[in-house]
DNA sequence: GATCATAACGTTCAGATGTACGTTATCAAG
DNA sequence: CTTGATAACGTACATCTGAACGTTATGATC
């Protein structure tokens, strides 16, 4: 409870396949995840009951079966393990993030075009509120 | 070893106050550390150790003091961990992360045009780089 | 309604991680 | 050279994580 420390990898790894499809049953998850992460049923549904008991999802009963959905807006807590990361590693900047992405991986032109697009949008989006 | 998993959260912590200041003793670490952040010097001492096991920070003597400098490059390391990150939370693609901070995340007007720039610097060097 | 398959629950267990201490070594000052 | 301070080293230990199983419950099938 209240350990607000972000949640371990392999529970994150889990959570974000329920996140992905909306609800799911632990077989569901264990079909979902990639073919070279070889995870056991039972693992899974350890993973699955731990993230219900720490309130990130929540379950329903159906047949003999639970069905795990989230209990919390996931961009939420995408965005609470994006905050430790940024703290951790760059002082809690986000700019310096993006220099490493932007330099040290390779972009696509699309994705270069696709990323332009985003922060000419978000800034007449800011000019806008400004002036009203 | 070969525990190729990525620095643990605090470890990597402390390697990167370690990096920041060049090289640095047990005390100058723990100093370093946020107000916040109350560590032992024990503790702080015990990480130290522990990355130089693992072979990301090396030692040298100088009188009764240990000095801690890092042993492999820094970008290396950090950039494991944002790999290892990306794939967990946004399946290894970098753009959603990107669009994750620009639209759930404020951005300054000087972030936005500093990043502005630097995708057109990437954009031109790619150019030039595919006419050579 | 007896039998079979599979799921849930509780529980376990090893290793990693976070944190800290006791003892020994080492320098510095009297 | 003795004393006092502080650092290093080994070491400890509780908790968290990753992973998995045995037993019990529950539908499904005959």
């Amino acid at each position: 409870m209240a350990k607000r420390g972000a949640l371990p990898k392999s529970e994150l790894e889990v959570a974000k396949i329920v996140w992905d499809l909306g609800e799911a049953t632990v077989r569901q998850v264990l079909e979902a995840l990639p073919e070279d992460r070889e995870l056991d049923f039972w693992t899974v549904q350890t993973y699955l009951r731990r993230l219900e008991a720490k309130g990130y999802l929540q379950k329903r009963r159906e047949g003999r079966n639970n069905i795990y959905s989230s209990a919390m807006r996931p961009k939420a807590v995408i965005g609470e393990a994006l905050d430790d990361f940024l703290y951790r590693l760059f002082d809690g900047e986000t700019l310096p993030l993006f220099q490493h992405l932007i330099h040290d991986r390779g972009l696509s032109d699309d994705e270069i075009n696709e990323l332009q697009r985003s922060l000419n949008e978000l800034k007449t989006q800011k000019k806008r509120g400004r002036k009203s």
